[in-house]
RNA sequence: GCCCCGGUAGCCCAACUGGCAGAGGCAGUCGGCUCAAACCCGACCCAGUAAGGGUUCGAAUCCCUUCCGGGGCACCA
């Protein structure tokens, strides 16, 4: 392409007609994005299957460099770039929504001209909540509003001239996408976790089909359930056989406590609300409900997620919360006996400091702990050595213990989870009337319900060592329970405060085990031991991560592949029958309730659907009426495999074709992708750090465990973005102005306050500036339609990507931006005439400083880009475009190496220029320029000489000169000798040739 | 409260395993072009690295303390 134009940047300037102006530069990406998509230039060429050539027919562009990579044979090397896909919102984007999309961009081409072959394809996360609360308010069916919105956005990044692959973009509502998704669920839904199979990666547990499972319970390898006790395998009903198989699916069906949002009428994963008991969607209460919902078992794969974070390729902060998240301790459970009206029961606790087990002082359960009932049976009165602190809050005014814990187990759960937590700090407690036997020294000791014990983690019941354990010290100090030292090493006395540091064990010891005089890892150990010997305890590792509840009462999302049987029993829908689609319904919205409603229970949009809910259907047992499931999966389904698909998107036999995603991600030892395979380079905001990265991580090892995927992790690497961010300005009144109006007045300037920073002022009133996120509200909105019409979508390309490092969020600064149009105008004049539009360049050598600065730059640029430096690559850049404008004449050999190392920030006027210079083909899979070895060795360096750590002189030496004569040299130098001054050195540090240090 | 990341010219940011504090951009100043201005071209100006202490021949870089900013976790036994 030539593109031709003397259209002007302005109306009344008077620019060269050549110029590189906005309009040119329009012209100019328009016409190259239109050749890209004719051509199939950035289609990515499969090994095998329907991919594995170009778009037939349509791709007539042989001179491409693409579809002559075709004609051969693929690319060895793979390079499988990724973008957290987006949510097609309909709000619009603002410039800070391209930057991840431009850094992959920009990776990506590099990585092609490198000889790789580069899948970069960009799909839609299209099931949601806005298309469906849009879809409540106008009527509009949500598949409607969420096409309207992927066209609108396709059509904003398309002008950005990223180098997708546009034949593997998808969404997750497409109804291929849907079936396989329901198809994986399914895949999990017949899985059960094997603790004792060894995975592909040989780590101890793993997925396996359930009917392996159905075989060792029919066998009586697996025994029953207590609940069966007496029976077969064989003997069972299809509902009971399926209620003991629940017990082990990866996803099943349970009464669970939930996170229910009467606000937003649904459940909610723990992950989707806040540390401070709130819906992260929408800011609502949050309430422990039990309910009947969808659960996948991803606390069976807690240590394998845990461990197989070490290899992979993260940033160590978002390692950092997986961990964290995941939770896992080591430590113990230990079994205590408690007598009750009903008996002998026992009181199962875990620890993590079992070494202190001597130092228990009294126990305590959770408020909703199945042992509270059976302990308030008996309804007797208060001991009479009972203290009335420990009988409940006065106003209770409960005679019996029973009576005093039902009214504090009432108020807890009437606490929301943010209550719960505010209250954290302030102990609170009733004492139940029961005892528990320390195993170790068969004390009594007093059990308490108290809600700083939380009935989610570990059994929901401990032994309080109030000496060790700072909880345990508020509350024992508060109820006056005793406070017994058992590890030595406090510093002011266990009665002051807690001592939870390292110290040897004392008085601690019975008839059969001492612990005195042990380190606390010792301690641990040698009790651990005793416990397991005795039957009283055993070591064991808990998390704080829970099963991840996986059903929504929503509309738009998948529906789930099962039905019901009369008996209420899960009946999966087979592969054939798939994808299960959602009902057309009148209206799309949950049943939402007051926000503080605890007591509502939630009510699906698809239960009102009664017609499709109730079907009838042939299962292989007959026709038979079955009952649809009436949730939805979360919106993280789709997310949870979408880059499967990305590799294979029409393969209508699998969610993909294992060749394939051997060859983009297989795992690599010793190379790129390393033990663990995965995706090369996947680009996000920090944002999706515990959520979407860990669910996807759990399927695809339950994939891998089953053989479907060769990789044991998704993402190789994972790179987060910084964000882009704006000043907002707002009036005397709080107000906010537009920020594009306001003016900076000077610090120091007349009118400006002399000690302040600079002023600001709109219309000439002082507005006051803050620092957040650019959006409407805020009247800081900068839309990359602004940019592709004031400058273009290079130069907007350029200017995001020079900002600074891209895991740094920073600043927009729109008068900043004609930096980098400045640099593509330069560029654009280095070889074309602004005044005829005929290539300027010459066919001579260039002179050495050139070709060196060239080999330099290269060398350099290489290395910033393959790091994902784009800002310093671009520094370099414009260092070496700099040096060229100021050549009396520009070498071809300079201009285009130069155009090549700019085309993966500035990919248009690259192509463009590269046309111009006489290639026919797109320089998109050119190969990047590769540095003269000989030219990167410098003639002469410049070495520093000090005394004392102070620069007194320079030599120019030759890169080889030896530490002695480049001794010799500096000792003499003027500098040197000055301030010697006849001195004799004491030593001289030579470090050549770059320093000599001369100590005096 | 605990953990992590950061603080370098007016602003955004560079500086390889410790070795000349400056690559690049914005803003500013001066000059060229111009009737003039903008654009453009050329040149210039600009910090001793948040503060203090330590290690070292030598510290922006390593260690300690403090301050400031950003983020994560927070009754997890």
């Amino acid at each position: 392409m030539t593109t031709t134009t003397s259209e002007h940047s302005g109306p009344a300037t008077e620019a060269p007609p050549f110029r590189y102006t906005p309009a040119l530069a329009n012209a100019i990406e328009l016409a190259w994005q239109d050749r890209w998509e004719q051509a199939g230039t950035f289609e990515a060429p499969n090994p095998v299957g329907d991919l594995s050539s170009f778009g037939d027919g349509v791709d007539d562009g042989a001179a491409d460099g693409a579809a002559a990579a075709a004609a051969a044979a693929v690319p060895g090397e793979s390079f499988y770039v990724m973008d957290m896909f987006p949510y097609p919102s309909g709000k619009g984007l603002h410039v800070g929504h391209p930057l991840g999309y431009i850094a992959t961009d920009v990776t990506g081409r590099f990585e092609r001209m490198r000889g790789k072959n580069v899948l970069h394809a960009l799909g839609y996360d299209a099931f949601g909540l806005p298309a469906e609360q849009y879809a409540v308010q106008t009527g509009q069916h949500p598949a409607i509003t969420t096409d309207q919105n992927i066209a609108v956005m396709r059509r904003q990044l398309r002008r950005l001239g990223l180098a997708h692959d546009p034949r593997r973009s998808f969404a997750t509502t497409d109804p291929e996408f849907v079936r396989w998704t329901q198809w994986i669920f399914l895949q999990i839904f017949s899985s059960w976790f094997d603790p004792d199979a060894t995975a592909p990666d040989g780590s101890r547990g793993a997925a396996r089909p359930v009917s392996e499972l159905v075989g060792r319970l029919a066998a009586g390898e697996v025994a029953l359930p207590a609940a069966f006790e007496g029976r077969t395998w064989a003997d069972l009903t299809p509902r009971e056989r399926e209620d003991v198989l629940a017990d082990h699916r990866l996803a099943f069906v349970a009464d669970v406590p939930v996170n229910w949002c009467p606000g937003l009428g649904t459940v909610l994963a723990n992950e989707e609300v806040t540390a401070d008991g709130r819906s992260e969607r929408g800011n609502f209460p949050v309430f422990k409900r039990n309910l009947r919902q969808w659960v996948m078992r991803i606390t069976s794969y807690a240590d394998r997620l845990v461990a197989d974070l070490d290899p992979l390729d993260w940033p160590e902060k978002v390692k950092a919360m997986q961990r964290n998240w995941i939770g896992r301790s080591e430590g113990a459970h230990v079994h205590f006996s408690v007598a009750t009206a009903a008996g002998e029961r026992d009181l199962t606790v875990f620890t993590t400091r079992p070494d202190t087990l001597f130092g228990a002082t009294y126990m305590v359960v959770a408020p909703e702990h199945p042992l509270v009932e059976e302990l308030l049976a008996s309804e007797e009165p208060w001991g009479a050595d009972v203290p009335a602190s420990w009988r409940g809050a006065a106003a209770s005014g409960a005679d019996t213990p029973a009576a005093a814990v039902r009214a504090y187990v009432a108020a807890a759960s009437a606490k929301t989870l943010q209550e719960r937590q505010a209250d954290a700090g302030a102990k609170t407690g009733v004492f139940t009337g029961g005892y528990a036997v320390n195993p170790v020294n068969g004390e009594r000791l007093p059990i308490f319900v108290a809600d700083y014990v939380l009935m989610g983690y570990g059994t929901g019941a401990i032994m309080a060592v109030p000496a060790h354990d700072e909880r345990d010290h508020a509350f024992a100090t508060a109820y006056g329970l005793p406070i017994r030292e058992v590890v030595s090493g406090s510093p002011s006395g266990v009665q002051e405060s807690a001592w939870t540091g390292d110290g040897v064990a004392v008085a601690s010891a019975n008839d059969e085990v001492s612990l005195n005089g042990l380190a606390v890892a010792e301690a641990k150990h040698a009790i651990v031991t005793w416990l397991e010997r005795t039957g009283q305890g055993a070591g064991t590792t808990t998390y704080r991560l829970r099963d991840w509840l996986f059903s929504r009462q929503r509309y738009w999302g998948e529906p789930f592949p099962v039905v019901y049987d009369a008996d209420g029993r899960v009946v999966p829908i087979p592969e054939d029958m798939l994808p299960v689609a959602l009902p057309e319904v009148a209206d799309f919205s949950p049943r939402t309730f007051d926000v503080d409603d605890a007591a509502s229970s939630p009510e699906s949009p698809l239960s009102r659907a009664t017609d499709w809910v109730n079907v009838e259907l042939d299962l292989g047992e007959g026709l038979q009426t079955y009952r649809r499931d009436t949730n939805t999966m979360p919106n993280w389904a789709g997310s949870c495999w979408y880059y499967l698909r990305y590799l294979d998107p029409f393969d209508a036999d699998a969610p993909v074709d294992p060749a394939l995603e051997r060859y983009w991600m297989g795992p690599q030892p010793g190379g790129a992708r390393g033990e663990t395979g995965g995706v090369d380079l996947y680009v996000g905001g920090v944002e999706h750090a515990v959520l979407h990265l860990l669910y996807s991580r759990f399927w695809h090892k339950v994939l891998f465990d089953l053989g479907h995927v060769s990789s044991r992790e998704p993402f190789h690497k994972l790179f987060n973005q910084g964000y882009v961010q704006a000043y907002a300005y707002t009036d005397a009144r709080g107000v906010y102005v537009p920020a594009d109006e306001v003016e900076e007045v000077a610090a120091g300037a007349a009118g400006a306050d002399a000690h302040e920073g600079p002023t600001f002022t709109w219309r000439g009133e002082p507005v006051t500036r803050e620092y957040g996120k650019m959006g409407k509200s805020l009247k800081n909105m900068v839309t990359p339609d602004d940019m592709y019409a004031a400058y273009g979508a290079d130069t907007f390309r350029v200017y995001e990507m020079s900002m600074g490092p891209l895991d740094q969020s920073r600043a927009w600064e729109t008068r900043a931006v004609v930096g980098a149009q400045r640099f593509l105008q330069r560029l654009w004049r280095n070889v074309v005439s602004e005044d005829s539009g005929l290539v300027t360049v010459v066919d001579d050598a260039p002179d050495v400083a050139t070709a060196r600065l060239v080999a330099r730059t290269i060398a350099d640029v290489t290395t910033e880009y393959a790091a994902m430096r784009p800002n310093t690559a671009i520094a370099k850049l414009i260092t070496l475009n700099n040096h060229l404008t100021s050549l009396p004449q520009v070498p071809r050999a300079a201009a285009e190496a130069l155009v090549l190392m700019v085309a993966p920030v500035a990919p248009h006027i690259a192509e463009e220029l590269w046309s111009r210079l006489g290639h026919e083909s797109s320089l998109a899979h050119e190969a990047f320029p590769v540095a003269d070895p000989a030219l990167l060795v410098e003639e002469t360096v410049t070495c520093v000489v000090q005394v004392a750590g102070k620069v007194r002189d320079r030599l120019e030496v030759a890169p080889s000169i030896s530490d002695a004569e480049l001794e010799a040299a500096a000792l003499a130098t003027p500098g040197v000798q000055r301030v010697l001054a006849g001195a004799t050195p004491r030593t001289v540090i030579v470090r050549a040739p770059r320093l000599v240090n001369v100590v005096p």
